[in-house]
DNA sequence: CCAATAACTAAACGATCGTTTAGTTAAATT
DNA sequence: AATTTAACTAAACGATCGTTTAGTTATTGG
């Protein structure tokens, strides 16, 4: 056989996603990612294909990361109230370190939204479909709710963490608080 | 004295704006927006500086734009009615063409968010105090509604409606009705 | 211990980016 | 009409982009 890779694959994957979360796909260039993960260029491309296969590989690493997120929302059972946990711990997550990096998931929504990049648009869908369905099953503990008022409910939350996240990046905590209190006044 | 120009300022700043607005800045190349404007690059260079001072003439080009309707919601009386059309309105505009270019101030605020870019910022945040200030205006014709209440909406309402750009560019048009109803009901 | 092979380094690839510059054309002043 | 000067054309600038490739190093199986 032959030499062994120096790099764990998982490991220089999540160094690219912090590089790529802070700084979006386009503005991330192969030097700087290059020089975070550790490895040569070379490697990178024997690993991943280009930069396109990292960045899908990256999107997949922070879907990962949220899992506990994700986890921790689908076991609670208190309907409404854990939707609006669910708002502040994205939050929490997106403004950790100091700088505001939004969400990585609507940043790439909102970067790739123009391009009709077909495995992008699959992950994103895949991300979005399991939030409603989600939000959905949330909504549905209230029983005095119908079907078509939880459907409207759903995607007016969806709209709204979509809308959050990007606020995240701008806004201040207090006005980041106020807005989901408003979000979960009369629902 | 000497040579005239051939062109008009104005009219080849909305063509660069409009290149601007689909594509967003970066993904706009000199080259594109040579074409679009149809001048020289020269032309453009001695008009305009840059880039970067190109793609702020853009900037205010939008907002005269978007001045009528700016007009017809401060004219208007009828309080948080008019800032329920204003929505509707500044959607109306996103989606014209068929494409779904989103807002253009929206999508800049986005791009630039991490960058510290202090004109760009200047044009964000005179936009922005602007339409807070309107919102504030139209809320307080609501006698009932203390100056807490009054400004606690507002923030609301300017990140609703900068969530509301974003999903413009994504959502359906059904989604986004369903949002905006959502989001005026119990205000 | 040697041949085979995969992981590494580093340099170069062509393309495109934003910007500049040398040379030409046309309008206004004297 | 001659001169001046700004607007034009088009080519080239250096830098950087994502990607490839030639050459070297290290590990494994026979």
């Amino acid at each position: 056989m032959a030499r062994k890779k120096e790099y764990n694959e998982d490991a220089v994957v999540e160094k690219a996603m912090n590089l790529f979360w802070r700084n979006g796909y386009e503005t991330t260039s192969m030097q700087m990612l290059e020089k975070e993960m550790g490895i040569n260029k070379f490697s990178i491309y024997s690993s991943f294909g280009n930069k396109h296969g990292l960045f899908l590989e990256s999107l997949k690493s922070y879907q990962r990361k949220l899992n506990f997120i994700f986890d921790e929302f689908r076991i609670s059972n208190n309907g409404l109230e854990d939707i609006k946990q669910f708002f502040y711990n994205s939050v929490r997550i997106c403004s950790q370190d100091g700088n505001e990096k939004g969400c990585l998931i609507t940043n790439t929504y909102n970067e790739f939204s123009e391009r009709e990049d077909e495995l992008i648009n699959e992950q994103m869908g895949y991300f979005m479909d399991n939030l409603k369905e989600l939000f959905i099953h949330k909504l549905k503990m209230d029983a005095s709710k119908n079907e078509e008022t939880v459907l409207k409910q759903a995607n007016f939350l969806l709209l709204a963490k979509h809308g959050l996240a990007a606020a995240a990046k701008v806004n201040s905590e207090k006005e980041i608080e106020d807005y989901i209190e408003m979000t979960f006044k009369n629902l």
